[in-house]
RNA sequence: GGGUGCAUAGCUCAAUUGGCAGAGCGCAGUCCUUACAAGACUGAUGUUAUAGGUUCAAGUCCUAUUGCGCCCA
């Protein structure tokens, strides 16, 4: 066993050992074993891992690997997504650094580069996933645009529009003009941006003039109302009458509506159907038409007059400055608005009137919901539910046609004569020409809990595997994915295609800002991994944070944590180094354990219990936390030291006996720790004694409830106490740590207790010499004192301890030990307290104050004595 | 506007069904004690945002307020 773990050697090496022996696969298991399946949530195809990724990573293969030791048939499916816009934006990137684009080269070439630059870099994000540790399948591993996906898509795309549920139609969309393509509700950004307030007259026929503003002057052009509210005694004289589009002079009539704030701008709102969502609302409902002045890249069109071919924002500038010199304006005024962007580009989208594919989603929805209200799907952290709900609720038609190039072609095809045929095969016949358009990219990830494992084809995976058991992801994409894998899988399987959905948060800088490329706080995983390996940064990932809530990723967490492993390693070399030739098996039998044995046993024993609690509750970070606490705070600092004394002394039952406890535990706390960091815990387990089956197969421990002891733990703690105490008093008096001091005890009941253990005291604090004083014994007067419960120990410091700071210290004591029992007594004498409360707590209030009273006893007769 | 979450040590965060508020980092001091200086030991630091309420008991439950964040419109 080399002196440090090596990281960077281990992690591969392991990797390929668990990958090559196949133990990543759910054949693993015992052919009856119970399933237990994640589907990965795809990463894009051609990215790079970033810290989202990790996390998910991370938690997931926790999961997986815990449910693999169980026992279950753990199956984690990996795969990536094709990410329609992302992609075709990179490749198009590409072609503009070549000097080409998109439209020159053609759709066929362009999906030709498209491949080629999938080939290239979609390797890149499986390989860094494994550098995490991921213990997924990777011979079941999927791609969206895979043969079998594809399928699916179409499969799901045609039963859909059997069912009506799917038409193709104008609408007012969200078009982004610098991607040329609609996109769905969710994909725009709205944000409150600093912008302008435009107000100008709106000249009316007769000479009249009806003062309106707006944010968008250009969408003057394709007005085609000015709308009042009824009631407002501005203008009611203008109802009805009609107004002329300035520059235009388009004559439109005046209309009156409710929806119209009056306290807003001038109180008149000019409408524009085809460029407003409300807008279009009150168009409808005032049966007025559309005028769509934007071409598809958002410059002006033939029905903006003059202002054709202008940009919309040149037109913006242009329209007003004419409009100021026709004398219409008013006045302009700084004004903070909603800017609706693109999630993707980032550009200003526009509401635009356009013909797409829609799915009529209601019913699928309808499904989602009742679901989670029935209990077949659970969310967690819970909270997400409601969320869940009100969207689901109030969810709109879901435009799912893109004008791009990367992705899923919609199936269908338009015949000569105009008709639509929709299959996955043309139909026959001359003269069909294939819909250009393709489907949104959630339209296909929607299907990934089933479509990666086969269907529509009923295979033995999808009978198998399918539904899934867990959805783990962040909640950023509850609508986006989750929601829509919730409708579609119980669509088209009648199973809800996940029993639990964990939400996880997102990952921030350590000083909790987001994580942004402008800010410069952008944090590398990898870097991170090849700093301090992948093991601490998992554990900090898991254990930063609580589920659902954002985590602030700080890079001196992952540092800890990577002492955090040299620790253990350091631990379970003086474990291994102890062991020598035999090899002890199995706990020693209760009656032969001392009491740290029982102690450390109990300890252990209580953490597996909670943590089990806690996993059964997906508080993972809860349960790491503890186990970190009892390993480095119980084991390291108080069991391992312990030890010592049979390790080195000359009892070689008692020596056997402890190398039993400590191989034990080291055991077990490798498995509870295996699915937070797999490296090092395997790494360890393969010095450990076992028959070579590695860490990753091994079985979970679960606790048992005999190796409580709860006499050890406070018989134990009370040792803990006097230590500490020996070790406070040294402190104060500045006893050099080397020196050897002796003590002497006044032990109540607990006589044998020290006498068996004052071992402990001279490896702890350095107590070399321990005298058990005969009851009523006089205490040396130039001793200090540590008082614990019944038990006192003298520390005759001759030459170091004054009487007066003695006779001072132990006042202070006693008046904080006082101002306790005061605290406690007033408790007990509640006589709601003892009636109300459980009785545990009250026994152990009980048992406190006794403890208090005896070690207030103790300091008083002390003081008594340093004053005589 | 509707919904929702957060507020705890200097910083970042925990705290299971309500039962004496903890950790890491940072800070101060001592020590290279035969697993580990990537370490050990000791110490200082809190009106759990504010105001009420429920309860024997509130960081935790309820109501209101303030501040910050997110989602939806």
């Amino acid at each position: 066993m080399s002196k440090n773990f090596n990281f960077a050697e281990a992690e591969t090496r392991l990797y390929e050992w668990w990958e090559k022996s196949g133990w990543f696969k759910p054949e693993v298991a015992a052919a009856d074993a119970e399933p237990y399946v994640i589907s990965m949530p795809p990463p894009n195809v051609t990215g790079a891992l970033h810290t989202g990724h990790a996390l998910f990573t991370t938690l997931e293969d926790l999961m997986i690997r815990y449910e693999r030791m169980r026992g279950k048939a753990a199956l984690w499916l990996p795969g990536t997504d094709h990410a329609g816009i992302a992609t075709q934006l990179q490749v198009e990137k590409m072609l503009r650094e070549e000097g080409t684009s998109r439209e020159a080269v053609g759709r066929e070439e362009f999906l030709r580069r498209t491949w080629e630059w999938k080939e290239k870099y979609g390797g890149t994000i499986t390989r860094q996933l494994r550098r995490m540790g991921a213990s997924c399948d990777w011979e079941r591993e999927r791609f969206t645009l895979d043969e079998g996906l594809s399928n699916a898509v179409q499969e799901v795309f045609v039963r859909l529009y059997e069912q009506g549920l799917i038409y193709r139609g104008p609408r007012l969309v969200n078009w982004s003009p610098g991607l040329q393509t609609a996109v769905s509700d969710l994909e725009v950004e709205r944000d409150e941006e600093q912008g302008k307030l435009y107000y100008f007259n709106y000249p009316v026929e007769g000479g009249d003039v009806l003062p309106v503003a707006t944010t968008r002057p250009e969408t003057i052009l394709g007005d085609t109302a000015v709308c009042v509210h009824p009631d407002d005694p501005r203008y009611q004289h203008l109802i009805g009458k009609t107004a002329l589009v300035p520059m235009l002079n388009r004559p439109i009539p005046i209309i009156a509506d409710t929806y119209v704030d009056q306290a807003f701008g001038t109180g008149a709102l000019k409408i524009t159907p085809a460029h407003d969502f409300n807008d279009y609302e009150i168009g409808e409902r005032h049966k007025l038409g559309l005028v769509n002045v934007l071409n598809k890249d958002a410059t002006m069109n033939a029905n903006a007059g003059t202002y054709q071919g202008l940009d919309r924002f040149a037109c913006r500038q242009k329209l007003w400055a004419d409009m100021e010199a026709a004398g219409m304006t008013i006045k302009v005024v700084d004004h903070t608005y909603i800017v609706p962007r693109s999630q993707r580009g980032g550009e200003i989208v526009e509401p635009m009137l356009s013909t797409q594919w829609f799915l009529k989603i209601k019913p699928l929805a309808d499904k989602a919901i009742a679901a989670v209200r029935d209990g077949r799907i659970t969310i967690v952290p819970e909270r997400f539910e409601k969320i869940y709900f009100h969207w689901l609720e109030n969810i709109e038609d879901w435009c799912i046609s893109r004008q791009l190039w990367w992705g899923h072609r919609v199936p269908a095809w338009y015949g000569p004569t105009g008709e639509v045929y929709v299959g996955k095969q043309a139909p026959a016949g001359e003269g069909w020409t294939p819909e250009e358009d393709v489907l949104d990219t959630w339209f296909s990830s929607g299907l990934w809990p089933f479509s990666t494992l086969g269907w529509p084809e009923q295979t033995p995976d999808l009978n198998r595997y399918y539904p899934t058991s867990m959805m783990e992801t962040g909640y950023d994409i509850l609508f986006f994915w989750v929601a829509r894998m919730a409708m579609m899988g119980l669509w088209f399987t009648d199973e809800a295609p996940f029993k639990t959905i964990y939400l996880h948060g997102l990952i921030r800088d350590k000083f909790g800002r987001k994580i942004s490329k402008t800010l410069g706080n952008v944090i590398d995983p990898l870097e991170l991994i090849n700093k301090f390996g992948a093991d601490p940064l998992r554990f900090t990932l898991v254990t930063s944070g609580s589920p659902g809530a954002d985590i602030n990723l700080d890079e001196d967490k992952v540092e800890a944590n990577w002492r955090f492993v040299n620790k253990i390693w350091q631990m379970s070399n003086f474990v291994l180094s102890n062991l020598e030739e035999e090899v002890p098996v199995g706990l020693p039998p209760a009656a032969e354990r001392d009491l740290p044995s029982r102690w450390i046993i109990s300890r252990l024993t209580r953490l597996m219990s909670s943590m089990q609690y806690l996993f059964d509750t997906h508080q993972y970070g809860e349960a790491g936390r503890q186990l970190y606490e009892f390993l480095w705070s119980e084991f390291a600092d108080w069991y391992i030291e312990m030890s010592k004394g049979p390790l080195y002394g000359t009892d070689a039952q008692a020596k056997q006996n402890t190398r039993r406890v400590l191989l034990y535990v080291m055991d077990t706390v490798l498995r509870l720790l295996h699915p937070y960091m797999p490296f090092v815990t395997e790494e360890l387990w393969s010095f450990l004694p076992n028959n070579g089956e590695p860490l990753m197969l091994a079985r979970w421990p679960e606790a048992d409830k005999a190796n409580l002891d709860e006499p050890a733990e406070s018989e134990m703690n009370l040792l803990m106490e006097v230590v500490r105490g020996i070790r406070n008093v040294r402190t104060e008096y500045n006893v050099d740590p080397a020196k050897r001091i002796s003590a002497l005890m006044m032990p109540g009941s607990l006589g044998a207790t020290f006498d068996r253990y004052r071992y402990i005291f001279a490896r702890l604090c350095n107590v070399a010499e321990m005298e058990m004083m005969v009851a009523g014994a006089e205490a040396p007067a130039d001793a200090a004192s540590v008082v614990v419960g019944e038990v006192t120990a003298y520390l005759p410091l001759a030459g170091l301890v004054d009487q007066q700071a003695e006779r001072e210290r132990l006042t202070k004591e006693l008046e904080k030990l006082e101002q306790q029992i005061g605290r406690s007594l007033g408790m007990l004498g509640n006589e709601q307290f003892i009636s109300r409360a459980k009785p545990e707590v009250v026994e152990r209030e009980r048992a406190k104050l006794a403890e208090l009273q005896a070690a207030g006893a103790q300091i008083k007769e002390r003081l008594q004595s340093l004053k005589g």
